[in-house]
DNA sequence: CGTTCTGTTGATCGAACTCAACTAGTGTGG
DNA sequence: CCACACTAGTTGAGTTCGATCAACAGAACG
């Protein structure tokens, strides 16, 4: 078995709940097999036939749609531990297209494997069913972001979601994070092009809420930023009460 | 048991796979439950603790969430078959609030029924999961739409959306509909003002690509209407071959 | 029978886009 | 090793899409 990633999709679950032996082999089972991918890889092409899904083991990827125009909508980006391309479970083809930001380690895993788990382990079946929901709170923000807030808000609200995301990853982070995301990326994630990003990072950065370093990007108001992202974090308050006992 | 509603959740798997007596019946319970709404009745609001979960029985319902300027996002609308407030599996309470459009019927059933279909019958549970993956991708349409097409793309697939639906739980259904949404509906669910929405029906119409007498909407030309929207149907396509064996 | 809701239209404003030019960093191949 | 290309970021000028503000008509409603 390889080496525990930093944070598995196991880990999801540290916290809140206690598996067991057999749960956690059963989910380390789904990240055996290891792929690389260099920065810039595309790992699943929108609309290509496959049955695969993956776990993100480390690296940052994103996933979006190109529409006829040929604009792209970024949907999400990845972490590790986030599930990647579930959509195949409901149309045996990829709805989203995926590639690597970073150089990055996904683990692919068949997606009978869920079938197996869903009658092997109930409630972590259950559990998936539930990560699933919480992706879809976290759709929800960003698709009220797009619809209803200000350009100026949808890129803090990306930066404070990166940056948070990356401090559950690696609770040792400096205040000042990586980016590690173009301009035309934060643009194509909130629906704004790469020059008016720019100018929002600026205005963001006269009004004393970030500073930036190349490539660095330091938050400096945390709240202020927050509220004018109409930025929820939605890291606690989980309530597991419902799952199924063991077995 | 009470009638079986126009269109059960139990009919979403009709042509695609073939429930056992046991599954259906399972399926049945939970809509043994029924509530009533009066138009305009809100039956979740934002942030309640709540442990119940909704199918919709008839009518027409939204999901929203309201920012803190007070402006509205509506998520999605909610038809019949549809599973209402699945996130209070993640959180134990509503991160949508959800209300009536129409007259209609939900019915109610505690979380803790998703945990026992998970053991009592796990195909049922991954059914849940797929259709829950389902909702997503058509979320992720609606978030490109939002990010990345104009006004009038935006009012287009609203229409395309509302009248596919509609054919799907009628098949009798005319080739005009009742769109059974205000313009600020409308507006609240692609990000546009009200009066912005009404110019685009307007311009809709002037190009012969809808017609209008008042409350109906007939499409005219279907195929330069979902062109211009950017509008993908996901009716067909569906994949279930790894489901686990039913038990 | 006023009041409220919904739809309609015009005039004006402003946020974000487009186009364009320029800089700095990074390859990279001749 | 240098010339060239390419990417990412920056800034300015002008344009446009959709918002805002305002006024009014008809329907619905208590």
């Amino acid at each position: 078995m390889p080496a525990v990633p930093v944070s598995s999709f196991a880990e999801r679950f540290g916290g809140h709940i206690d598996l067991t032996p057999a749960e956690e082999e059963a989910l380390a089972r789904l990240s055996q097999r290891e792929r690389a991918l260099r920065r810039g890889a595309v790992l699943v092409r929108e609309k290509d036939p496959s049955a695969d899904l993956f776990i993100v083991a480390s690296g940052l990827l994103m996933s979006y749609v190109i529409l006829d125009d040929g604009s792209r909508q970024i949907l999400r980006f990845l972490f590790p531990g986030d599930l990647i391309g579930a959509s195949v479970l409901a149309y045996g083809r990829a709805s989203e297209g995926v590639a690597s930001l970073t150089d990055s380690v996904v683990c692919p895993f068949e997606r009978s494997e869920i079938g197996r788990l869903a009658v092997e382990h109930p409630r972590l079946s259950a559990l998936i069913l539930l990560v699933q929901q919480i992706e879809h709170v976290a759709m929800t923000d960003r698709l009220a972001g797009l619809g209803r807030t200000s350009a100026k808000s949808r890129v803090a609200a990306v930066l404070l979601d990166v940056r948070n995301r990356q401090r559950r990853i690696d609770l040792a982070a400096e205040d000042s994070f990586v980016l590690g995301l173009t301009q035309e990326e934060i643009g194509d994630a909130t629906g704004l092009t790469a020059v008016h990003v720019n100018r929002m990072l600026r205005q963001l950065e006269e009004e004393g809420l970030i500073a930036r370093e190349n490539g660095r990007v330091r938050i400096l108001n945390d709240q202020r930023l927050a509220r004018g992202a109409n930025y929820v974090d939605r890291r606690d308050g989980f309530d597991l009460g419902w799952l199924p006992a063991a077995r």
